[in-house]
DNA sequence: TTGACATATCTAGAATTATAGATATAATAG
DNA sequence: CTATTATATCTATAATTCTAGATATGTCAA
């Protein structure tokens, strides 16, 4: 029981995951330009590539994509991948249903 | 820079801890009967002593300690004593307080 | 006061999570 | 194909959290 609930309150933990998240939800304001290599017609809109995020966080790049893979995990955030560059972004649907299900259930 | 938030988290990252704020709710439901040893007039209402939460939690006595204390020092519970008896309740007031933050901020 | 009970705190080992570095995979450029 | 770059996964150690058992504290009853 409250599996998945428990699972999104370990990836909030950590301060540096937060950190992220809330980053992402201004994207151009917390990072270089994105996108370059998203092709025109498709876009991942709002969305960020590793590299950016680990060197935003002052972390290693296998900390970076772990931490990266938590989040994603816990439905938190979402990614693509455009030739050698996966971007991430905020899964803002999931993200919503949880923070209702906390003003409902908690 | 976000240690109240993640103390939340992280007193929510554990199914016992969640299981116990959410008993909570409904004490009269999923507790025996309460209060006889706390006075009248002073009501310390829906809430429920130490032995009766870690009965229901299946957990030993100090670890169902232990585990209110995290809630109550993460702002999720609240306590009174009476007699040798301690009791805890939601703090609802911060328990909205932090789902309401969630749903702006998170 | 003494003894019994409810709860809190301490202590130590087990389990989980964090983290860096090494290696693996996948894509691109040449 | 080979070299390079971006990211993922593996491995091992450090740090944190979990948990039970032992001990301490506070309260009541005799």
């Amino acid at each position: 029981m409250y599996e998945r609930e428990i699972e999104v309150f370990k990836a909030l933990s950590n301060e540096t995951r937060l950190k992220i998240l809330k980053w992402l939800k201004e994207p151009e304001k917390n990072f270089p330009p994105q996108g370059l290599h998203i092709p025109e017609g498709d876009s991942f809109d709002h969305s960020v590539c590793v590299g950016s995020i680990q060197e935003k966080a002052g972390i290693s790049q296998s900390v970076a994509s772990h931490y990266l893979d938590i989040l994603q995990k816990a439905g938190l955030l979402e990614s693509a991948r455009y030739g050698k560059w996966t971007y991430y972004r905020r899964n803002e649907a999931n993200i919503k249903k949880f923070a209702e299900m906390m003003q409902k259930d908690l």
